[in-house]
DNA sequence: AAAACATACCTAAATAAATTATGTATATTA
DNA sequence: TAATATACATAATTTATTTAGGTATGTTTT
């Protein structure tokens, strides 16, 4: 993960969709998953990514659910009808803005 | 252009690509050519793109030439051997960083 | 047994990149 | 002549993130 730069301002789309795609989830999982998909090239740092989470909730896109696992507190997250709503929007802006930086910088990216 | 957020970050990426690509550009027109190519969704604002063209220069990516047109001054820019090098560095980081995203996100972008 | 590492939450200070709001000045169009 | 376009610039503010610190339990390694 070099020019972490380029990530500013994606952190709250990857947590949604990361919500929307599994449900519910809790912080530390959420690190653990997106480090194994970029194998290990993006580490969300802690102080990114809590204040990220309370953020998402106070806007009422996220509702928390507090469990107790092996003696520790677990804050499951889950998106609300609202949340699951923008979400859709803002994996739109995503694809809007890969479009864009791929028109600008000629990327062609294949499968 | 509606969530501004993704692009944090990638303004310096996109000058260096346009300049690579463009051999040399003065600040307006950086702003017209991005403005044409995301058909007027990316609208990059002057209070980003001098301080941003400033800085590039002060690290020694980029070096201007001063000119003067229809009594107007124009600051033309271009990259210089290290700035060259650094852009190739920055392209590979945007490639990976899209290639992050859409794995994170399952988007998948068809040309 | 102690040390290190992993799990799991948190916040505060500092940094950095952008937005917003100005400012100057000339040329062109309505 | 007023508005828009061209062309530069900066200063104050906002905001997301990094860096650095804190608490606490469980597990693995030496």
């Amino acid at each position: 993960m070099k020019n972490t730069k380029l990530y500013k301002g994606s952190l709250n789309t990857i947590i949604m969709k990361l919500l929307e795609e599994n449900g519910r989830m809790y912080g530390y999982e959420i690190t653990q998953k997106v480090k194994a998909i970029t194998a290990g090239d993006l580490n969300i740092t802690e102080g990114a990514l809590y204040p990220s989470l309370h953020k998402l909730e106070a806007e009422g896109l996220l509702q928390v659910e507090v469990e107790n696992v092996d003696n520790r507190v677990r804050k499951y997250y889950k998106l609300t009808k609202k949340g699951v709503t923008e979400t859709v929007n803002r994996l739109a802006e995503l694809e809007q803005f890969i479009r864009n930086m791929q028109n600008i910088t000629n990327l062609k990216l294949s499968y």
